[in-house]
DNA sequence: GGATGTAAGTCGGCTGGCTGACATGTCAGT
DNA sequence: ACTGACATGTCAGCCAGCCGACTTACATCC
């Protein structure tokens, strides 16, 4: 069930569980899910579904970049996660058929496959191994927010900006010779956004890792130098 | 699969998926889990599990009160969630045999029943209408976290304090005239712990409430007098 | 009774990080 | 080449809420 053994964990690696929920399907649980899924073309910014939308369908990604968001009063934004191919979401308010609490925006053009709630949830007990996965995953994400709330409720922004970005190292990183790669364009606000703090505090926390010699830019991507003394934060 | 239908929903309404499992099984269900549990009686402020420890099992109370929660390295420690009754916890590494990051520690006398990860999977599979009914109840407390996040990173302390106390009304009021007494008690250090704040804080905000007719307190216990204004924050 | 422990209440001082404002750099479209 | 849109970089001012420290009020236990 796509399930590592014990060594492969390292405390805070949350990659344990893959999130990529279609990669880890068969190829018959694929077609059967094909079959009654609905695909719509995203272009960069187009909403999947809006924060107050009645929620009538599970959605997944076959491409692209999708973030899921929360609304602060203020119009503050919180960043959930982003999604990737093969992700799952928009699944938590479908199978309680509720009202949308968060939003989910294409971050760049994606291809999504939304599927009714109804039929999703027949075909979950058609499948039993795949609603097993999908409890997996969403423990998984339970407890990847658990971490961010505590992290978010109790550290220093800068630990929290070395905490991110040392996750993402271990989720999306491309490791080469010294140095890793993180795979994701993400702007400051949009990193601001994960940690809750504000765009310019995440300029000049960066500038600083910068000067430090824990990371650098090129063509927009980051590239982890140190990742012990990230870690150490 | 206790599913309210959408009338009974209201915007932060997050007790719409109850989380009481045990409460929700059939005899027949209960009784094949039950056969497979091992029983465990906790004295106040014993741990069911530690950060660090190996997850081997799932855990259900059977009664009392039990709090999930996550260190910080400051030692801070944030509060994720209370369990009562019939409510399931520990399940997130179990399902992916990890180490445990969050303890799980009884606030006063309780029972709590733990099932061996490995039955447990088995019986998941002997039982599609748990499983089912454990993703939503996951997904429901995917939802709460989230919302958590979002006004932990976006939101004033007051702001954050006002909520808690609106969601513990609707999740553990009792409705009396023209009142809610919330039905469980909790200190100001762990309304602190929930809400990301410091204790000192919770009792300046929890005294201008009192002052403003917000709320009082009557053997230790909030009562909220005036819950439409608690909303209006 | 006294001792010990835990929760609640109060206050001054300090600071991390938010606010707002502006400058610079880069790309896409016309 | 010009324009608009968006991202990054930088800075001064300010304040919400943390920190540390102390007091009071109840419990519970010997």
């Amino acid at each position: 069930m796509g399930a590592k053994n014990r060594q492969d964990y390292s405390p805070g690696d949350l990659s344990f569980i893959p999130w990529n929920v279609l990669g880890q399907l068969s190829p018959e649980q694929f077609n059967a899910l094909d079959q009654i899924a609905v695909t719509r073309q995203l272009g960069k910014n187009d909403f999947v579904f809006r924060p107050g939308e009645n929620a009538g369908n599970v959605n997944f990604l076959k491409s692209g970049k999708v973030k899921v968001f929360h609304y602060a009063t203020s119009g503050k934004e919180a960043i959930l996660w982003f999604c990737f191919g093969g992700d799952i979401f928009g699944l938590a308010e479908a199978v309680q058929c509720g009202v949308r609490e968060v939003g989910a925006q294409a971050c760049e053009a994606s291809v999504v496959i939304s599927i009714p709630q109804d039929s999703f949830n027949a075909y979950l007990f058609e499948h039993p191994q795949v609603m097993f996965l999908l409890l997996q995953v969403m423990t998984s994400r339970l407890r990847c927010l658990s971490e961010t709330l505590a992290n978010v409720s109790g550290e220093q922004v800068q630990t929290r900006l070395a905490r991110l970005l040392y996750w993402l190292c271990t989720r999306y990183g491309k490791y080469e010779t010294d140095k890793v790669v993180i795979g994701v364009y993400l702007t400051h606000q949009e990193i601001a956004d994960m940690i809750g703090a504000t765009r310019q505090t995440v300029t000049s926390l960066m500038s600083n890792f910068k000067q430090q010699g824990i990371l650098e830019i090129h063509d927009r991507f980051i590239h982890i130098i140190d990742k012990n003394r990230l870690c150490a934060m």
